[in-house]
DNA sequence: ACCTGAACACCGTTCAAGT
DNA sequence: ACCTGAACACCGTTCAAGT
């Protein structure tokens, strides 16, 4: 059976989830559909434009769960929430689309609803643009870290070795490390999210 | 003449400003200390220990910028500034950084910094954890982008392209991406700090 | 102790030739 | 039009053998 583009995507979201974003070869995509690696490049001209039609496919929907008569603030947690949870639902997709720098529909979707939401609550071009970057600086470096964290695994045992380091004890910075990382990270994350937000909200005198 | 460790990190962090990340292989840095590449596993491990290295290197010095009897906000900003003006001093520092999980000397002390100031403004442990994760996913995510972009170069002439969209006409959030990747990222970058702070000094009640 | 030479097990990508 | 087979130009890493 001949492979069509949607195909290879769908092989390659697929292989992305089992192995992670370093177990994903072009050669590999091509043994588990069946194929050598370089019939690959009969649908997609190189990796890396696979890897951004990847990320694009990730983003799918996220710009889709506006309430546009909401308070901005509410609008824009919201924003971020639905982007993290989406990239939570596939190993490595933070990296993935981190590492990319597409313009498709899906990606612009986004930017220009948080582009949206902040001119509507009366920044300026500008400072909107800022904005929208730096809050997915935080969302991505968030969940990069937070699915770099589960691939170690809890047999990675970070905790253990901390604990039997000598300087540990009393050491508050190494002991808030450890309890951040076993806490819930949803909570970081909200709290993150709180402070940049309030942060916003004071620029526009609504603080 | 013999190598030593400090030669080959030394001569990795020139390769990686003369050729990029994607430049720095084992075999081409020992085509540069005149040695095969073979021969670097005598002074590091592995490659992922000689970018832990390097990452360490790279942070040298960011701590010792520090202020105390300044208020927390100004010791802030200025540790921020002070990391990102360390990044740009060499190609891609941003994502090597970024891209390794030490805990070396300085790694530390600036986590440590963040950590300690925060904490000085009345923050509890876990807040102050999460602030400082949340800070340096900001300044990372941002130097990445600017060099990112400076990597592109000039001649890449994103802009013109955009511009000859028919779709880019009256379009206010590509029209902003444009002017924002021309302005100056210094300004982007101090903005999106003062609404960090801002926001963490809401929480403390501050503002 | 440090380095060479050579290998092992891979990569992304290209392309004539087959179907 | 799509795929195979084979190659090209690389990777990180290991290791016996040399000095």
């Amino acid at each position: 059976m001949l492979l069509h583009q949607p195909d290879v995507l769908q092989g390659a979201l697929e292989l992305l989830d089992e192995d992670g974003l370093d177990g994903l070869t072009m050669r590999r995509l091509g043994a588990r559909l069946n194929v050598r690696g370089g019939a690959l490049y009969r649908h997609f001209p190189s990796k890396e434009a696979l890897l951004d039609a990847m990320a694009e496919q990730l983003l799918e929907g996220v710009a889709d769960a506006d309430r546009p008569h909401d308070p901005w603030p509410e609008r824009l947690r919201f924003l971020g929430r639905h982007l993290r949870q989406k990239l939570l639902t596939r190993r490595d997709a933070a990296r993935v689309v981190a590492g990319t720098y597409t313009s498709g529909p899906n990606t612009q979707a986004v930017g220009r609803l948080a582009f949206q939401i902040l001119s509507d609550a009366g920044f300026k071009p500008s400072q909107a643009g800022a904005l929208h970057f730096a809050m997915f600086h935080f969302v991505l470096g968030h969940v990069i870290e937070e699915q770099a964290a589960a691939a170690l695994g809890p047999e990675h045992d970070w905790a253990a070795r901390i604990m039997k380091d000598p300087g540990y004890r009393g050491d508050l910075y190494q002991e808030t490390l450890l309890e951040l990382a076993k806490a819930s990270q949803e909570e970081r994350f909200e709290y993150g999210m709180k402070v940049f937000i309030d942060g916003a909200r004071a620029q526009v005198g609504d603080l």
